[in-house]
DNA sequence: GCTAACTTGCACACCTCTGTGCAATATAAT
DNA sequence: ATTATATTGCACAGAGGTGTGCAAGTTAGC
């Protein structure tokens, strides 16, 4: 039982490394081999191996570590008007578009629906109690019922953060903008919102306001 | 080149047992494996190979018939409003759910996405079409361009018709009103244009109706 | 009932991917 | 400069998938 030493510098940067490099190669395809993910980190397949037992291990700490994220994420938004909170909540996911893919991602392909849904039930809580007030308050639809109507926010909002162009500047927007409308809203109603409220399209994980 | 014979009776219900079968387990995993196809139809691996010379056979095979569906379906829909038309046009998917969840899953998964995307151009052109009418009569929203708004209406319908239980018996009626929203109708304005229409929620694949 | 058409199981070669052992080499930390 | 820590390539076993050849058995159709 040696007290082993702390890890050697370039080995922590190069788990950091391979983390990255499966979130996005992950993201893109959720059965990418080993090799091709150690690769795109620049190292060696035998060296990931050095860093995680197994591919179940690289997953496991992949989804840790958004669970992580958003869990802080969805603990941000504070707004009371649930439009404004849902389209808040919907601008931070954009902006964790890889951390959100790769979960979706491993939650739909393989046997990790579990550990997945546990990283996702913080979001997943948000929105249901969103949905919840919405509908209370008349601002959201009412011809869904709650479970149904949470549901669908989730998968679309997958959906729209998954198969967007990142890069496009106005991506966010269409996220936010796709969210607001499936909960019921008009395009109307949303842009009136958007235009009220135009801190919310320039929400960052960082800087989450709180409005009365 | 002796003129073959016509197959028999026997070969060629197993064909279409196969198709069937790859259908739905493909729809379900789009790597479902040939044994496990071959299996799911009650035929050994080796007899499926004696239909199909490949896998890719198969899948080639299974996005035509797709192809030739959506392209009857598409057609149907004559609805002047468009209002109307997309929401028959998703109710009509619906029905179609299978074919669009393989079509779907092929499209992402594979290399197949020059054959898949040729398959659902007849129903991509047709929601291009109603995008610019609705958008032109101030139907649709209009703060998204075009195009924009038809891929959107695209994804988001894919997502919900390969994502919703399809034994719920309200399963079409999201489906619809789903669309309708992305579309920016408020879900009031869905609501009554369902409630003065409810024959598109009975839109059957023969049954397609004209409304002036 | 004959016969050609069809199905089946088995063996085979081949592929891609996973995970491990090991010896050689490089490098961070002291 | 030394040394424990890291990385690497290579070889290996094994799992699981594809596609084929062949001989034996079954069945539709006449």
């Amino acid at each position: 039982m040696t007290a082993s030493r702390p890890p050697r510098s370039d080995a922590r940067a190069n788990r950091v490394g391979i983390l990255d490099a499966a979130r996005s190669a992950l993201a893109d395809d959720p059965r990418a081999s080993i090799d091709a993910i150690a690769r795109s980190a620049g190292l060696s397949r035998r060296t990931l191996y050095g860093h995680f037992d197994d591919r179940e291990a690289l997953i496991r700490e992949l989804v840790a570590v958004g669970a992580q994220r958003f869990n802080t994420l969805a603990t941000s938004v504070t707004d009371a008007d649930p439009r404004l909170a849902l389209a808040r909540l919907a601008a931070l996911l954009w902006h964790e578009a890889s951390h959100v893919q790769v979960a979706a991602a491993i939650a739909l392909d393989e046997a990790h629906v579990t550990d997945t849904a546990a990283a996702l039930a913080p979001v997943r809580r948000m929105v249901s109690e969103l949905v919840r007030r919405g509908q209370d308050e008349e601002l959201f639809r009412t011809d869904l019922a709650a479970p149904t109507l949470a549901r669908l926010i989730e998968e679309v909002s997958r959906t729209v953060v998954s198969r967007t162009d990142a890069s496009s500047p106005s991506a966010a927007d269409l996220a936010v903008r796709t969210v607001l409308s499936i909960a019921g809203l008009s395009w109307r109603e949303a842009d009136a919102l958007l235009a009220a409220h135009p801190d919310v399209l320039e929400t960052r994980p960082d800087s989450a306001k709180e409005t009365e």
